[in-house]
Parts: C-alpha cells; sequence; structure tokens
RNA sequence: GCGUCGGUGGUAGAGUGGUCAAUUACAACAGACUGUAAAUCUGUCGCCUCCGGGCUACGUUGGUUCAAAUCCAACCCGGCGCA
C-alpha cells in the first residue's frame, strides 16, 4: 500500500505450510481484524437489521453495492450525505462492490437458475439455452449485455436503461464513499467455456487498469483503497494468469492496488484448490477478499489458502427464509418439527434470538409472515457466521487450526458430501 | 307453512351434460437460496399404484343419459322474503 495512504496491512500470525494468516487492516474508519465476515447491506441497509444490531453481533465491515445505490437513490443523493455510511448510520470500515456481480447476477445468469458456485454436475448437465438469441429483440431477455468498453443494464426496477464502464465505477464508487471499494469486473458463469473465461478476464484486466487509473485521478488523497479483482473462472491457469497480472499491474503513474478481490465462478469441488493457486501468487502484504462466498465450510477452505475477508448475502437471505445455522447443520425453522418445541436455535448460542425467545415462537412468526420473523432470525444467523470465523482467527492464534476444523465440520455437515 | 336462493376437496371460492380428481387463492407438507431483481422462488397437496393406470368423490337417495359436480324428483341442511 502506499505509504501515504490511512491503510495498512498487518499480519501478525501465520499458520506454517499453508497460506493462512491473521492480521489487521487499519482503515480511517477502524481496524478490521482478520479473518473476518463482511456483512452485506447491499441498499446501504442489512436487511431488517439496525445498525446497531449489526455491530452488536461482531460485524466489522459493512459492503454495499455500487450498481443498487446508483439507481436508487442515486449516488448524487447519497453522496449529499457524505457516503453510504453516513447515510446509514454505520460507523465502521465499508467498502462496495463494484455493480460487476450484477454483469452476471442480471446477464448470463438471468432467469437459468444458475449461481456462481455450481458443482462439476450441474456444469457437466448444464445445457444452454436459446433464449440468449432471442434476446437481441427485447422482451424476456437479459438485463445486462457486455462489450469492450463496459456494460449496457436495464434498471430491475424500471426497466429504463444505463451505462456501466470501469471508469463510472469508480466515480460513483467514490461518491458513495465506502473505505475500501472494487476494481469493475465481469463476474462469469462457471457455466462459461474456457474461451470465453479467457476472452472475459482479459477484458476484466484491461477494465482493472482502467479502473486503477482513474480511482486514483479521483482520489488523490488515498482515502480509498482499491481492490483489483481476480478471475479465471474454475480453470486453474487462468486464475494463475490473472492472480500474477493484477499483482503486478501498474499505472503509468505507478499506482497499484491495495488489495485484490478473488472473484468469478467456482466449483463446490475446487474452491480451496484455486484459492491455494491464487493466494501463493497475490502478495502476501495485501489484504485478501473473498467475493460473494459464505457457507460454513467455505470459510474453512478460504483462511487455510489465504484469504482474509469474505462476504456474502447466505447468511441473511436463508435467515430470511426461515433456514438457520446450527452446529448441528442446518435446520428449517418453518418445518413442523418445530412448531411447538419450546427449545432455542441453540441452546449454548449467546445471541439475543436464542436467549430470549423459542423455536416455536419464532416458526409462529415465520408461519404468520411478520416482520420479526426476519429480524430473530437475521440476528442468529449473522451472529452464528460472524462467531465462527472469530473462531476459525482464535484457532490460528491458538494453534488448533486443524482440530477446530474436524469438529466443526463434522458436527455441521455430519455424514453428507462435503 | 309458502316462496326463493344455495349446499363443491383443510378453508374461501370457480365450474352448470363429456376436454373434471375438478381453475384459482390461502392453509398445509417439503426443497432451494453463496460479491441480494430475493420478507423470494420451486415442488407436492383424494386414496392406491408394478407410474400404464385403478378406485372413491362435488349435501343424501333415486332417476334421465352412451356419459352427471353439472339435468329431473324426493328428502336433509342453511340464508333471505312473505305469512
Amino acid at each position: 500500500m502506499n505509504t501515504m495512504s490511512p491503510f495498512n496491512f498487518k499480519i501478525t500470525k501465520k499458520l506454517p505450510g499453508t497460506l493462512a494468516r491473521v492480521g489487521e487492516i487499519h482503515t480511517p474508519h477502524g481496524v478490521i481484524q482478520t479473518p473476518s465476515f463482511v456483512t452485506v447491506g447491499t441498499k446501504a441497509t442489512v436487511k431488517a437489521l439496525t445498525p446497531e444490531q449489526v455491530a452488536d453481533l461482531g460485524a466489522q465491515v459493512v459492503l454495499a453495492n455500487t450498481y443498487h445505490l446508483y439507481l436508487e437513490p442515486g449516488d448524487a443523493i447519497v453522496a449529499k450525505h457524505g457516503g453510504f455510511p453516513k447515510m446509514m448510520n454505520w460507523t465502521g470500515p465499508t467498502m462496495t462492490d463494484s455493480g460487476g456481480f450484477q454483469v452476471f447476477s442480471l446477464g448470463a445468469a438471468m432467469g437459468k437458475g444458475v449461481t456462481k458456485v455450481a458443482t462439476e454436475e450441474a456444469i457437466e448437465n448444464y445445457i444452454p439455452e436459446a433464449p440468449d438469441v432471442a434476446d437481441e429483440n427485447g422482451g424476456l431477455g437479459k438485463l445486462a449485455t457486455i462489450d469492450e468498453d463496459g456494460v449496457t443494464f436495464k434498471s430491475y426496477k424500471d426497466g429504463s436503461v444505463h451505462r456501466f464502464t470501469p471508469e463510472r465505477s469508480m466515480e460513483i464508487q467514490w461518491n458513495l464513499g465506502a473505505d475500501m471499494i472494487f476494481a469493475f469486473d465481469e463476474c462469469t458463469s462457471p457455466m462459461a467455456p474456457y474461451e470465453y473465461q479467457k476472452q472475459a478476464m482479459d477484458r476484466t484486466h484491461r477494465w482493472a487498469l482502467r479502473s486503477l487509473t482513474r480511482h486514483n485521478e479521483l482520489d488523490s488523497e488515498k482515502v480509498q483503497a482499491l481492490l483489483g479483482v481476480v478471475q479465471g473462472g474454475r480453470f486453474e491457469d487462468l486464475r494463475a494468469e490473472s492472480a500474477k497480472i493484477l499483482a503486478e499491474m501498474t499505472t503509468e503513474k505507478g499506482d497499484m492496488f491495495d488489495g485484490f478481490g478473488i472473484g468469478g465462478s467456482f466449483t463446490k469441488k475446487d474452491l480451496g484448490n484455486t484459492l491455494q493457486i491464487v493466494n501463493a501468487i497475490l502478495p502476501e502484504n495485501k489484504p485478501r477478499h473473498l467475493l460473494g462466498i459464505g457457507e460454513p465450510i467455505d470459510f474453512f477452505l478460504g483462511v487455510e489458502n489465504g484469504c482474509d475477508t469474505f462476504d456474502c448475502v447466505a447468511p441473511t437471505r436463508i435467515a430470511r427464509n426461515g433456514g438457520l445455522h446450527t452446529k448441528q447443520g442446518k435446520i428449517n425453522i418453518k418445518n413442523s418439527e418445530h412448531r411447538e418445541s419450546l427449545d432455542p436455535i441453540e441452546s449454548d448460542c449467546g445471541c439475543y434470538t436464542c436467549k430470549s425467545y423459542t423455536r416455536s415462537y419464532l416458526s409462529h412468526l415465520f408461519r404468520s409472515d411478520e416482520m420479526l420473523a426476519g429480524t430473530l432470525a437475521s440476528i442468529h444467523n449473522l451472529y452464528f457466521i460472524n462467531k465462527l470465523v472469530e473462531d476459525i482467527r482464535q484457532s490460528l492464534i491458538n494453534e488448533n487450526f486443524y482440530e477446530f476444523k474436524e469438529q466443526f465440520l463434522k458436527d455441521y455437515y455430519k455424514e453428507k458430501t462435503l
């Protein structure tokens, strides 16, 4: 990182024989103890929770989204507040995603039920559908189309057309005012073939340099850290190439990335392996954020293979749909077996929900569509995930990472395939 | 008592001779969810099945018809009106 920058990443402990490390990311709004889970608040709100609740659950960082805040209320209005953190009353460190994920979710993934993490089986059985062609006529088509210069989006709100380029993403993220921001990239589909992944990755690299250049024009005092996003899909050689190019990327004025995001698609099976390849190449002294990953097992794979921070919508989205994490695996509180249970979600959980309410009450709130259901469930899941990542961090400090990992995975996943 | 309208699957409520085991919604029972188009979406939802089909069903009983939830008759139950 730039020596003038308020940003600083310090490694305080490593796990020998692996890429795992314990560290601290210093930002203008506080220190992030890593490894750390980043709570997602896409529209400058963590759904169903107040910022005070989010902080009480152990969250250190909140991530919002460029695309959503650009569409509403508009980055100019956010800038009037002094940035999205001030607008939402979050005083700690923050991130914004670049809009790169929406290139995927509103583009290639649109209406196909494809997620960024796929099973090998899903990839093998995937049949590209005809609608890609029909989409050109509008109608049911995708909401994002890519060209060399950028991406054209149709608003999911009203269908209006908007244009994002790397420069535009930097300008919007500057207005949104997060501490850490991401280069504008293309998140590719796990279904995309090698040739496309390569082509998209090369383009993402060109966009990365444009992002880096524009960001440094806007942020002369270096108050925002910019993270370059590694792509390459599920192909090892592409991942290695992407890591190397971004690690060395330098503008004409000598600016480099302050850290890295690892984005794009994975297979469940190869996540750990891919991260190992990438993080062995990325410079050790800069933080690495794994974008959009957050099932319990993923944190072990991510940390062991050198990732420092993680963000994911899963804990909160699953919570709002009745899915609750327990050390014995995930339960669906809407299932009939919980209807009369006077037990908490977990008897030894320290969260507000578990200390105060029965499974039966939560079941009732979900069945009657009460808003508090989403709140209490989100409180539990975010507490659970934050504590899990914190426990992983402590296990690195205490040098019992492997024991902790084995016990947790055994309890959580039991005989299910990992 | 007379007249009139109506009685459909857990509920509401479509259907008025065959394409009806019966639209739809809700409820119920499951499942999915990984940089949030997500308080969303998907499946099942009479009984049995060797998944070909078989059986029992639209207040009750009887009838007309090749064929009835649908038409006719009687009865039972309910709403309303008049006595």
